[in-house]
DNA sequence: GAAATAGTTAAGTAAATGCTTCAGTGTTAC
DNA sequence: GTAACACTGAAGCATTTACTTAACTATTTC
């Protein structure tokens, strides 16, 4: 599920936007509500709610309305999964280099 | 020079796109010319060249011309400044959690 | 129950993106 | 020297994106 690459392409996706990068860093350091999330960036709260839309239908971040207040938090296994995504193709391609340097050392 | 955020979001925005994070994924394999990159891809060589610019810019990939032929490697040290930006927000919310759960124990 | 708060939704718009085709350039093979 | 090869660049176009404003729906607060 997470590593369905629809789910994967949405999660790139979402990253690729300074401003939901900004909200991701935001809540990373603790849960925050809508209002909260919109505090530092200068764009209109409708914008900002647009951004969260997109960046829960990448998995990557979760949220629950209580009353009038939509509190936000990030989902720590959808980073895990675009972490491992880029992890496994810089360490296939570090093996291959290991591979050539043994054989050069060996010829 | 990898941590500056403008480098980082073109590198964010590079992996966005399907495309190239599959003409990532074939480089992590090995080097590749532009057109054994373009070869399973649905889309002219054109596009391919266009893509392949942005993967540049971003520092993700590194290429070198020898005659006629352009040949594309993996970058792995701008991997590593994506996976470690996404690696940092995780845990600093895992962190936050530990922190949270002992608190709790303790009370 | 009226007013303020917190968020949502829809419609519109300007700019960015991901292509295409076509007309090149330089390189290598015959 | 001419033909094939491996790209490259510009122009154009359809779609998507990142916003905006404005109208609206719930909830609290007083």
């Amino acid at each position: 599920m997470l590593h369905d690459p629809a789910q994967l392409d949405l999660m790139f996706q979402a990253l690729a936007d300074p401003a939901r990068r900004q909200m991701v860093d935001r809540l990373s350091r603790g849960p925050a509500s809508v209002s909260q999330l919109a505090e530092p960036l200068a764009m209109s709260l409708s914008a900002v709610v647009q951004h969260l839309n997109l960046l829960e239908a990448s998995g990557l971040v979760r949220t629950q309305k209580v009353g009038r207040v939509r509190t936000c938090q990030i989902e720590p296994k959808a980073l895990r999964a675009a972490e491992h995504w880029i992890n496994e193709r810089r360490l296939s391609w570090e093996r291959r280099l290991d591979r050539l340097g043994d054989f050069l050392a060996e010829s």
